[in-house]
DNA sequence: CTGAAAGCGCTAACAT
DNA sequence: ATGTTAGCGCTTTCAG
């Protein structure tokens, strides 16, 4: 293994002509079978590895994809974030990881970057303010993929779950289980996920004939601290709720930090559910039932779908909508009266 | 913003050659102070974005480092990775992540990718099998750290923590607290830091003048799965130990779903004691003493290391070696009898 | 089917 | 101090 074959190592190994090695190596047009043969031995021999970027500049693909994630460290992009691995690998694609740490002034020369000849395609996952560059981006046709639309934009091709029918089974399977006050302790406002979320929760309540309680909504933002002041509340509400909805297991983390503050058990006293599924959740004890949805497999099919607009840039905007699934565990627990 | 501005666009508007641009970018020579500042006006005009390919291909730095884990989706990969991202971001450069999901053959490929120009530096986290290209690596003077060494090679620049220090520690504490009979679940036997930490491990048993039983140590592997069945066996032993010290927080994580499995109770019943600190730790209920790996710092202190290499290729190979530290949250108690 | 040549955007000598 | 030129490694015309 030599430093730095080129192409024109090979081709001078082959005895062919440098254009020709490109040729075999992009599989671009018919060579004669024996030297495609010599071609392939040099390559091989020489240990040839093709300079990505060079191939990029000129004018071919750089194999590699961006990606933009809020965070890192949490299950929630672990997770999508392996599933976008796997597809991408699976297709001889690199990523290229950035992060954003929510600070909204950073995405927009982000993608500025990474759309400046480095990469195919870009991967936008929970982006806080995409309105800013997504027109840029379809305006240049530069492929890309929503992952977790926060917006509502429906120019921009997305790969999302059922946020609004998962938020309505877990809430039905509480209603089941003989809960009447249900605390529900909800997203940021602004983003359309949470949106979607509490509309679940109201549109189940409505359709088992119970009230909607304006007190039993409380904001938790995704975040655990918050989630647990959120918790505090829902349980030193002079009428207690005998369920907590939260709508993220982040969330559910904090409220359960909450209950155990108030000296409560879970589920005897409380029943608690999340809403994601990320790895933790089946850590914890006892261990969380939640919505669960399909992260990796969210990663995966972006992926997969950037991938197709890469080949075809102008294909139609598609619109992914993977379904949530309850995932029965051990924070549940029947009303006996 | 207009697509794709290059350094001509920004010359013909400024009025001046396109290496005078490139100058102006780069600070390479003294420019005319009027020219820089049109030069530079222009280029905010234009909305110029280096293309960093090119800037690679033509002999600069892509301002691109690779990194190599082992997986994703938990805490620990993640939390380096933060770190490691924030030291990238602080100094204009951006990372490139490769996946081995634990998968020997993969690492020598896509670190040969990695450093065919893609990248100016390779930050290697818990490499499983590295001697077959860091020493190609070293051969090529290519700038490369490792974080969490497992080997024992001497050559290579490395960030890793106090292991063996951080489990005398840690046994030291559980021996305080009246502890006679501390069960260990080990790491793998090939790498060095479940080694380090076993031998602190002794070291503490043998300073306080307490025997060393083979029966207490059963291999964990660091994983769940596997320390759950550690877990167990130590537990069902005839002279149940009193705490177990779980040589990771995942590993932990097994270990008390075998306590709960064998209904005993956390910390009543026995203390359960874990290694690295992942933010989940403090999550689980009661939340988990550990010995703190200072993770987010070992990935920010590596990135910065690489800096200095890429700066400095053939500067002398440095080993930092980071404290450990035991954080006291709930799951060990002193032993009354 | 294949070689020669142009050029992707940029940096770094080399001149001036 | 600044313009000119030669590549970096590769893809893609363009001739033959």
């Amino acid at each position: 293994m030599s430093i730095n074959v080129t192409i024109k190592d090979v081709a001078r190994a082959a005895g062919v002509s440098y254009s020709t090695v490109s040729r075999v190596i992009n599989n671009t047009a018919n060579v004669d079978e024996n030297k495609r043969q010599r071609v392939i031995d040099a390559m091989k021999q020489l240990g040839y590895v093709a300079n990505l970027q060079a191939r990029s500049l000129a004018g071919g693909r750089s194999q590699v994809v961006g990606m933009l994630v809020p965070d890192l460290g949490n299950g929630y992009t672990g997770t999508i974030l392996q599933g976008v691995n796997a597809e991408a690998t699976a297709n001889e694609y690199e990523m290229m990881l950035y992060t954003t740490h929510h600070r909204k002034v950073k995405e927009p020369l982000y993608v500025q970057t990474l759309t400046r000849g480095m990469t195919d395609g870009l991967l936008l996952l929970l982006p806080v303010d995409p309105g800013a560059y997504l027109e840029s981006l379809r305006g240049k046709n530069f492929p890309y993929v929503v992952i977790d639309h926060q917006g509502f934009d429906t120019f921009s091709p997305t790969v999302v779950s059922t946020n609004r029918q998962g938020a309505y089974d877990g809430t039905t399977y509480l209603i089941e289980l003989g809960h009447r006050r249900i605390g529900f302790v909800s997203g940021s406002n602004h983003t359309s996920s949470a949106i979607e979320r509490l509309r679940g929760y109201r549109d189940a309540l409505e359709a088992h004939g119970l009230s909607y309680d304006e007190q039993l909504v409380v904001p938790g933002n995704f975040d655990q601290p918050d989630s647990y002041r959120a918790g505090l509340r829902l349980l030193d509400l002079p009428e207690r709720p005998t369920a907590i909805f939260a709508t993220s297991d982040i969330s559910a983390f904090g409220v359960i930090d909450a209950v155990h503050e108030r000296g409560l058990r879970i589920p005897d006293d409380i029943s608690i559910l999340g809403f994601d599924d990320i790895p933790q959740a089946e850590w914890i004890n006892p261990a969380l039932t939640t919505v669960r949805q399909p992260l990796y497999e969210m990663g995966r099919r972006a992926m997969k779908m950037l991938l197709d607009y890469i080949e075809e840039p102008d294909a139609p905007t598609q619109r992914l909508v993977l379904s949530t699934e309850l995932v029965i565990r051990a924070t549940c627990r029947r009303i006996t009266d």
